[in-house]
RNA sequence: GGAUCCGUAGCUCAGUUGGCAGAGCAGCUGGCUUUUAACCAGCGAGUCGCAGGUUCGAUUCCUGCCGGAUUCACCA
């Protein structure tokens, strides 16, 4: 059992026994109350000493027990509903003696009520003057250190509901959280979008440049993956005339683990027909930066040591331009016909020592150029234009330069934030691009996209000219709560599993692989599973 | 997957150049009827991540493993 028995929780079990044996019940079924404790504090926190004596309001209010201060015969309980704290006040004489010895057995961390009237101390605390506590739920497991909180950060993602009652500022985080996503919802919903849901799980993982999870269905007998992106099918809607659409949901990529990626991720996608890509340029503007005004209450917002200034219009570069500006300085930048060049690209990249395979396409070879000089500088919210057409399998190509398509990504502290692009929507040309993205898979590249027969079925019926988008919402969610991590806005992020769960799982697998010799083996044999 | 660092009481952290393991909070006992990091007196609490090795002796040194953090790779 991961609930291992120490002295304090068997002191706390003891505790409870003797709750129950006075009469009380253990956990109770609901408790009807008049405030919570937030409430108390907004409506009350202003009221004098005199003011409160003459209103004399009776309240009836639930928290969990902080901190406990008792003096004899009278005691004062701090506790909290996770975002405000309040003090009760009892005093022996004049709870009773088996309300008295309730409060004895109580334990910081226990979930109780408190029925009385609100006062002010000689200190001039607003505090509950109690003669009725109702005890709610027993804390067997005794609560993080009361003033240093929950460090360890293995226990806080791990264990995020021990976080959560440690760390007021993990609450505020994910409160914010929510609230971004809701104001996003709100700007799609008032600008004429529908929010739709497709497909988690689809026997083909396409839409995006990533490696599968994959699953089966026992019924059909078939494989499934987890959705890599929604796009094919968020196109597919905009066929359909459902002319603009939303989803915000998770996308799942197997890949490696790191301060920006968990592998599964929430993404914002829409579609806006009869619209390209300069289009979306204005509209990302226009949510973001009102987003971080709502938010953060201005433009400037610090990260990491920098200012992040998100005033518009913001910087827009091509491909090639950033790439020349960010050239190191002691070297000749080369020229942007240069830069989509393959044989001068992959001398080029030789030369920066970029790790990437000189054979390449030109294509390639650009983008890990741009990756390599150019992201570790925007630090201000930037688009760059102007891909490759090789790196983008679902882009339509620009009417100047078919070498190119019409897209761009934004970057914001070092990180892609999103990705937006006028629709592909000839068929013939989406098949030819399918074909390529199949032949580099067949040379080994299972990044490479998947061809999708009924996604170039469906732009056969004619899809309207169309910009689409997808913006990482965990990534916009660091920038605007200002956390280095994306473990810290993912309430539950990706971690190994605990190896007591381990056991666990395997003596629960071991009755279906034959006659598991010893627990040893069988554990790596699903530890090896898990690896591939 | 590679590199670096980390894992000591319920929590936060000291510490041992290899010799019986320490503090604060939390817990227990007693005192205290307006405290607030309450206070005062006393007490208990540990597989020093796990398994081997070296050693008279390992929490400390070595090796492997487990878990975490950071970073590189992967991942636009």
């Amino acid at each position: 059992m991961i609930l291992e028995d120490n002295e304090q929780i068997l002191q706390r079990k003891k505790n409870l026994q003797e709750i129950i044996d006075l009469g009380f019940s253990a956990y109770t079924h609901s408790y009807k109350h008049t405030h919570t404790i937030r409430e108390i504090v907004n409506l009350y926190a202003d009221k004098t000493k005199e003011e409160l004596e003459t209103l004399h309001i009776e309240v009836r209010v639930p928290g969990r027990i902080r901190a406990i201060r008792k003096m004899g015969k009278a005691a004062f309980i701090t506790y909290s509903d996770g975002q405000e704290t309040l003090q009760i006040y009892i005093r022996s004489n004049e709870v009773g003696e088996k309300l008295w010895k309730l409060f004895e057995l109580l334990d910081l961390g226990d979930l109780i009520g408190a029925t009385g009237f609100l006062f002010r101390t000689k200190t001039n605390e607003l505090s509950i003057h109690s003669k009725d506590l109702e005890f709610l739920a027993k804390a067997l497991t005794p609560p993080p250190d009361k003033h240093s909180g929950l460090q360890n950060k293995e226990i806080r993602y791990r264990q995020r509901y021990a976080d959560l009652i440690a760390n007021r500022d993990v609450r505020e985080v994910f409160i914010k959280r929510s609230q971004i996503i809701r104001e996003i919802r709100e700007y799609f919903d008032s600008h004429g979008y529908i929010e739709v849901e497709t497909p988690m799980l689809s026997p083909l993982a396409t839409g995006a440049a990533a490696r599968p999870f994959v699953t089966h269905h026992n019924a059909l007998d078939i494989t499934l993956y987890a959705r890599i992106a929604p796009e094919l099918y968020l196109k597919r809607l905009i066929v359909g005339g459902l002319d603009r659409v939303y989803e915000i949901n998770r996308n799942f990529r197997n890949e490696g683990l790191s301060i920006k990626h968990n592998p599964e991720f929430t993404m914002l996608e829409f579609y806006q027909a009869y619209s390209d890509y300069k289009d979306l340029i204005k509209l990302t503007e226009e949510l973001i930066a009102g987003l971080v005004e709502k938010v953060c209450g201005t433009l400037e917002v610090e990260y990491e040591e920098n200012k992040i200034n998100f005033a518009r219009p913001w910087a827009c570069l091509t491909m090639r331009e950033a790439v020349i500006k960010y050239w190191p300085e002691n070297l000749t930048p080369p020229t942007k016909e240069e830069l989509i060049d393959p044989i001068i690209l992959s001398r080029l990249v030789k030369e920066l020592g970029v790790d990437i395979a000189p054979s390449a396409n030109a294509g390639k070879l650009l983008g890990a150029l741009f990756e390599h000089l150019v992201e570790p500088h925007l630090n201000n919210p930037t688009f760059i234009t102007e891909f490759p057409t090789e790196l983008s399998p679902l882009s339509k190509e620009s009417k100047e330069d078919p070498r190119f398509v019409d897209r761009f990504e934004l970057f914001i502290a070092k990180m892609e934030l999103a990705n937006a692009f006028s629709e592909l929507n000839d068929p013939v040309e989406q098949r030819h691009r399918f074909e390529e993205q199949m032949q580099q898979r067949a040379h080994g590249d299972d990044e490479a996209m998947v061809l999708d027969e009924d996604y170039i079925r469906a732009l056969s019926y004619a899809m309207p000219p169309t910009a689409g988008e997808g913006i990482g919402i965990d990534r916009l969610v660091m920038i605007l709560t200002g956390q280095r991590s994306i473990r810290d806005v993912i309430l539950f992020p990706h971690m190994r599993p605990e190896r007591k769960n381990l056991e666990q799982e395997d003596s629960e697998d071991s009755e279906s692989s034959e006659g598991s010799e010893n627990s040893e083996d069988s554990k790596k044999t699903s530890e090896n599973q898990n690896a591939e």
